[in-house]
DNA sequence: TTGGGG
């Protein structure tokens, strides 16, 4: 039985526990953040999660948790959530102060953070023990925590349109989906309503035959079941954790969930947004009624509200004026609307820029019959595409059979390539039609393919 | 033991 009298009932504050160095503590605190689960260098699986009470609100302090398996690490729920650990150690390392908890000796208890009448943790440790007592530092956390947990900050840059190449920030985003891409190694997708910016490309459009510029970053591609369930508006970034090693436990972050993430490293991977996690990034759970949750959820729906609302929003207030449809009071959609729309055979308009053409030189547009026979690359802030532009319908594009000179002129354009800026081109928005169709009629979404039509390049001015 | 960071 334990003695209420006795040390091993106490809680330390934590700037008590920061100077009681190489001893064994009892904290409990509130859980802000957390770093991805990891395999140690030893036997163990070890996660540090951050932890503030009323004596230190602000940093508080960190706890390296060390455990068998994945599944006996602290799995928080959501950031505010209160944990309970006895019987950790204090340990110096430079000038910081961290807990450590010892699988032999220690344990821990996790509790809700917002439901007052509820005192039955619902993560708790092997060698955890609940006590009667334990409810009235439980409660009076509680009570703190509601005037006192510091909000989500919102003031860092959560919106994928400012994040730039080789800058780490912080993104707040609900997961989407999580796949092994690899042996051991998986890829989140996350989304929150916003678009990333367009990038430069840097694909050699001679090469675009044997080495073609991906539509993916992920391989194989995601299924039409999974890219089904996932927003036709604003981007799906991809996140990799591949900096650090493969053996981050990316698989245990709860799909469906908000999550803000720090300290995630952002690249260009084949033209494409790739969020990188680094060894540094740290995690937490965001409840579906945060502040900021709700902020990004009303923006999103605000993108609905219009006719042309689906446009890029990098493209506003519009394309600059390169073609024309025959259909201008079709209302637009997004790429990822054409790939999931529920029918094989539809006609759609949007706005999109052609990042690479097969093939890559102008002059080779037309086949040896003089057939025009190509296919473009389209991308916009939601997936790329391939698409064709045959014959009569590139003949339209075209504008009939320019010269030579002035195709390559056109090509320029199109494709955004200005000499004087080596290889990358930095292709402009176009307004388009799209039908999609299948070539196999036994199959006929596994052979679905995209068209360009009814859309004139009118870009060149002589 | 491990980790905390790049």
């Amino acid at each position: 039985m334990p003695n209420p009298e006795s040390d091993d009932y106490k809680f330390l504050r934590i700037v008590d526990a920061t100077t009681s160095i190489n001893q064994k503590v009892n904290l409990i605190g509130v859980v802000t953040e957390a770093g991805i689960p990891k395999q140690s260098k030893g036997t163990d699986c070890c996660c540090t999660i951050r932890i503030v009470d009323e004596s230190n609100p602000s940093s508080g302090i960190s706890v390296n948790v060390f455990a068998e398996t994945f599944d006996k690490l602290p799995n928080v729920e959501s950031t505010g959530d209160i944990i309970q650990l006895s019987h950790v150690v204090m340990k110096l390392h430079g000038s910081e102060v961290n807990a450590v908890f010892n699988k032999r000796f220690s344990a821990f208890a996790l509790y809700e953070g917002s439901d007052f009448s509820n005192f039955v943790p619902y993560q708790v440790s092997s060698k955890f023990h609940a006590r009667e007592q334990d409810n009235k530092f439980i409660a009076d956390l509680r009570k703190w925590t509601i005037t006192h947990l510091p909000e989500t900050e919102s003031n860092g840059f959560f919106q994928l349109n400012s994040i730039k190449q080789g800058i780490r920030s912080n993104l707040i985003c609900k997961v989407l989906h999580i796949c092994e891409v690899t042996q051991g190694e998986w890829m989140l997708f996350v989304w929150n309503g916003t678009d990333a910016p367009p990038l430069d490309i840097h694909s050699k459009l001679e090469e675009e035959l044997k080495n073609p510029l991906c539509l993916q970053l992920e391989e194989p591609p995601l299924s039409r079941d999974v890219l089904c369930s996932f927003p036709t508006v604003g981007t799906v970034l991809r996140l990799t954790a591949d900096r650090c090693n493969a053996r981050l436990a990316l698989q245990l972050l709860k799909v469906g969930r908000w999550v803000q993430f720090r300290n995630i490293q952002f690249e260009a991977r084949e033209g494409l947004w790739c969020g990188i996690l680094m060894h540094s990034s740290k995690f937490s759970y965001l409840s579906d009624d945060n502040k900021v949750v709700l902020e990004f959820q009303r923006e999103y729906k605000k993108r609905f509200k219009g006719k042309w609302t689906r446009m890029p929003l990098s493209s506003f207030p519009w394309p600059p004026n390169l073609t024309k449809t025959e259909h201008e009071h079709v209302p637009l959609v997004t790429l990822m609307d054409i790939i999931t729309y529920p029918k094989v055979l539809y006609k759609y308009r949007c706005v999109v820029r052609v990042v690479a053409t097969l093939p890559g030189e102008a002059t080779n547009f037309r086949g040896p019959s003089g057939i025009y026979r190509l296919r473009l690359t389209l991308e916009d802030a939601t997936a790329r595409i391939h698409a064709c532009l045959y014959d009569k319908d590139a003949e339209k594009f075209f504008g009939g059979y320019p010269d030579d000179d002035k195709m390559i002129k056109l090509h320029k354009v199109l494709l955004g390539i200005d000499e004087n800026n080596g290889k990358a081109r930095n292709p402009p928005w176009i307004d388009c039609c799209l039908k999609s169709y299948y070539v196999d009629k036994s199959d006929m979404w596994g052979s679905r393919r995209y068209g360009i039509f009814d859309t004139k390049f009118i870009g060149l001015s002589d």
